[in-house]
DNA sequence: TAGTCCGTAA
DNA sequence: ATGCATACGGACTA
């Protein structure tokens, strides 16, 4: 195996050959630089975007040692390289992982081909690696790729040939796929595909043929499946979007002349016409509603997945929904290149769409329902979020208010006349509990429709096992799913991909923030080592109260209060973040800051938020899990991280993301800041590194900062004497002793920020925040010497810190892969070795 | 409006 | 190499 050439020599892979023996040019690389390739492996470095000045000057050894990093213990070095490879940008191995050199002229070109039809795992800003898998492979074969599009640019980008388990495994993987389509019709599903031979291969499988329905109207010619017209879907327009959908058959598209990059990838992304692929005629049986899961996870399972497709151009049936963007509205390259996967060959396909916060996936949405045309279903997490996709209906397009119903324990409204919007959460729909009269009336409905979209917001929580239920009991034509952070710490990530369909499009964040379009992130781990009394407690008591030991830690109570008056001073809106909620209110309290919890008023959330917003007197506030859904917060620019959730929390890092959506300040360099204040030698500092993973992944490096400088030099900070600490100390451990005492404890001390005190204030108040307000300034007005301590942060000159920015455990995730790699394709390939 | 319950986080 | 607990939202009832 690996060798140059494989058993089954045809014809493609000939051609394929000659590509690879072809001279370098036939790779795409800018012709300016043709000339220095052979000599200088640096010089490619002077032009990519993705190429910076640590690449430059580190050059040959950097490449080195990354790589073999990431390639953990085993050698590769044997594999053949092409005579051009320094032209090409990847190496592929035998199990599916692609290695991607993020700094090659072409490496932007080659990243939207390794998207669509690899897994992203980790993409630091020089190395990027990917990994085929079954679904990654169905996903390109859903957007349109075919086979020998995926084998031939994979060719032709790698250093080294293909090697035949993965040609096997492509060829394998993408034979079947996307041949079958589950289609709703007139609220039935049926299972479709022009190749009448697949369908009675999966009628012989039983769970299949169990779940068939013999109709009335299945008349018994060829074999029994049901015979018709295949739909044909041209000229759509995707609103917001200038030009016309690109279309590949269309002249223009590679007149550039020469080798031109277009050329090269105009397989990319882009669909062949159907016409050529499809005969006209299109076989199908019928499924029973309730057995659609349960075939679509059997068909993934027997590799062959179906694709959910809604030709909604010629959905005569149902009713349309007359709305459109507003002429204003533009969207984002990268916003319309997830809805050309959605939309690109014309009908609507159903698959997740990944866009990291801030970057706007409501209005991808938006657009896509205002595509479709159709009734459509948003599903939130929270009720204010139902309220928010509302507004954003409102803002982006000409949709009615009378058009949208919205259905949450509030409010059970109805939209007027025959099509329209419905906005609810997830939790209402898949409630299986008896429900209020109101409540079963609009379910009714909800049941009773064909929708046209399905929209689903945090796409990430459907697995859940209740969550999942909406997707049986709404029917819906096409599904879209969005999300910023596609993980879960379970194993049901993977159901996404029959529940609702393949990922159509992610997008890299470091990318997004390069280009502005999100925040550019400075992300720190502060290490705050334990004062001996509280290691020595920490050591004694188990681990309940170790966590709320080490997240009182008094060295990072002050690491806490230091970097906020430090950023407070820079003009920075802050939020601290403590899931622990004792330890919330005692930070807060402490610092004479406003926050937010659990059972803080509606009322009260809304009046911090605006003084927060509005206030130049409040910079700063504390939430808790709050934070992590439902609350909007355009204004933070830095957040502090002073406890979180247990385990391995990669969403911890979803939530943080979020928050800090800040485009403002267009200033130089970093433009939103992201502390962890962690214990030292505690195991705060396992779970901190398991939860950045995925900001790592995504490419950001996390500073440890060892030492906060001009810390010392503070003189005012709280809990500075060995009495203080002490008394800390004492309370800290009296504090769990029962969750009654601790209740009462903060009940008493909410002197001017809880709820009750604002209510004695009455609506017009902010007296209470003001009082609030002043107390801070006057608190904090001794502090202000030492300004230039921190200001290396950005520059990052004093600070004693150490950079790490390792792509990926390898340990792990060869463990991950193990477990995850249950797929029977990659068990064949694994047990043919 | 509080109190109860359930489900989710993962 | 994983546990658990804990916090939170939503729906419904009294």
């Amino acid at each position: 195996m690996g060798t140059k050439r494989g058993a089954s020599d045809d014809a493609e892979s000939s051609s394929r050959r000659r590509r690879e023996q072809g001279p370098m040019h036939d790779v795409d690389v800018p012709e300016m630089e043709e000339d220095d390739m052979n000599e200088d492996y640096s010089s490619m470095l002077n032009v990519p975007k993705h190429a910076t000045m640590d690449v430059v000057s580190q050059s040959h050894n950097f490449q080195r040692d990354s790589v073999s990093k990431i390639f953990g213990n085993h050698d590769y070095t044997w594999l053949p390289l092409k005579q051009d490879h320094e032209s090409r940008p990847l190496w592929i191995t035998e199990d599916g992982h692609i290695i991607l050199e993020g700094f090659s002229p072409i490496a932007e070109k080659a990243i939207d081909f390794l998207i669509t039809i690899a897994e992203p795992v980790s993409r630091p800003s020089h190395i990027h690696e990917y990994r085929l898998t079954p679904y990654s492979l169905y996903a390109a074969v859903s957007v349109g790729l075919e086979t020998e599009d995926i084998i031939e640019v994979l060719s032709r980008l790698s250093k080294v040939p293909v090697p035949e388990s993965i040609l096997g495994l492509i060829r394998d993987c993408t034979l079947s796929y996307g041949k079958v389509k589950l289609v709703l019709k007139h609220n039935r599903y049926f299972v479709e595909s022009s190749h009448p031979e697949m369908l009675q291969k999966l009628l012989r499988d039983q769970v299949i043929r169990e779940a068939r329905v013999i109709g009335d109207d299945d008349p018994n010619n060829n074999g029994g499946l049901i015979t018709g017209k295949a739909p044909n879907a041209k000229d759509l327009m995707i609103p917001g979007i200038k030009k016309d959908v690109p279309d590949p058959n269309k002249p223009g598209t590679s007149a550039t002349g020469g080798q031109s990059e277009e050329e090269i990838f105009a397989v990319v992304g882009l669909d062949k016409d159907d016409d050529d692929i499809e005969p006209d005629d299109v076989h199908s049986f019928e499924i029973g509603s309730s057995s659609v899961e349960i075939v679509k996870k059997r068909c993934n399972e027997l590799d062959y997945p179906m694709l959910e497709e809604y030709d909604f151009r010629n959905d005569t049936r149902n009713p349309n929904l007359e709305m459109d963007l507003k002429p204003i509205t533009v969207i984002r390259p990268y916003q319309e290149k997830s809805l050309s996967k959605m939309f690109g060959n014309g009908r609507a396909r159903s698959g997740i769409i990944v866009l990291p916060c801030g970057a706007g996936k409501t209005l991808v949405g938006i657009t896509a329902a205002c595509t479709v045309k159709k009734n459509t279903l948003v599903l939130c997490t929270s009720s204010v979020s139902v309220l928010q996709w509302k507004q954003q209906f409102l803002l982006w397009s000409n949709i009615k208010p009378h058009q949208i119903a919205l259905f949450t324990a509030d409010q059970k409204e109805k939209f007027l006349g025959a099509s329209g919007i419905v906005i609810s959460t997830y939790s209402m729909v898949a409630n299986t509990r008896n429900r209020s009269h109101d409540a079963e009336k609009m379910m009714k409905f909800l049941r009773s429709q064909e929708w046209g979209f399905l929209l689903l917001d945090e796409v990430h929580v459907v697995p859940a096992n209740m969550f999942r239920k909406v997707l049986t009991t709404i029917a819906a034509h096409a599904k879209l799913g969005l999300t910023a952070t596609l993980v879960r710490e379970d194993e049901k990530i993977d159901d996404l991909n029959f529940l609702i369909g393949p990922k159509l499009y992610e997008a890299n964040w470091m990318d997004l923030a390069s280009r502005g379009h999100i925040a550019n992130v400075q992300c720190a781990e502060v290490w705050c080592p334990m004062t001996p009394a509280f290691y020595r407690e920490y050591l004694r008591e188990n681990s309940r109260k170790r966590a709320l030991l080490y997240v009182m830690n008094p060295n990072k109570f002050q690491a806490c209060q230091y970097l906020i008056r430090y950023h407070e001073e820079r003009g920075d809106k802050i939020i601290v973040f403590s899931d622990n909620v004792y330890a919330l209110v005692a930070y807060a309290r402490k610092l004479e800051k406003p926050f937010i919890y659990g059972e803080t008023s509606q009322q009260e959330r809304v009046r911090i938020l605006q003084n927060f917003q509005h206030n130049p007197q409040i910079n700063t506030i504390f939430l808790s899990k709050v934070g992590d859904t439902s609350i909007d917060l355009p204004e933070a620019t830095c957040l502090i991280q002073v406890s979180s959730h247990y385990g391995s929390r990669r969403q911890e890092a979803q939530r943080l993301g979020r928050i800090l959506r800040a485009k403002r300040r267009n200033d130089e360099g970093f433009n939103a800041f992201f502390y962890s204040l962690v214990s030292k030698d505690t195991q705060e500092m396992y779970y901190s590194t398991k939860r950045q993973q995925f900001l790592i992944d995504q490419g950001y490096a996390f500073k440890v900062i060892t030492n906060l400088d001009g810390m010392d030099q503070e003189q005012d900070l709280v809990y500075s004497t060995p009495a203080e600490q002490l008394s800390l100390l004492q309370s800290v451990l009296l504090a769990q002793e029962s969750a009654a005492d601790m209740n009462a404890d903060v009940e008493h001390d909410d002197y001017d920020l809880t709820g009750n005190t604002v209510r004695r204030t009455g609506a017009g108040g902010g007296s209470i925040l003001s009082h609030v307000g002043s107390s801070v300034a006057g608190g904090s007005n001794g502090a202000r010497r030492s300004v230039g301590g921190l200001k290396s942060l950005s520059g990052g000159d004093q600070m004693a810190y150490i950079e790490y920015n390792k792509p990926v455990n390898v340990k792990d995730k060869d463990k991950d892969k193990n477990k995850g790699e249950h797929h029977a394709l990659f068990k064949k390939y694994y047990n043919k070795k």
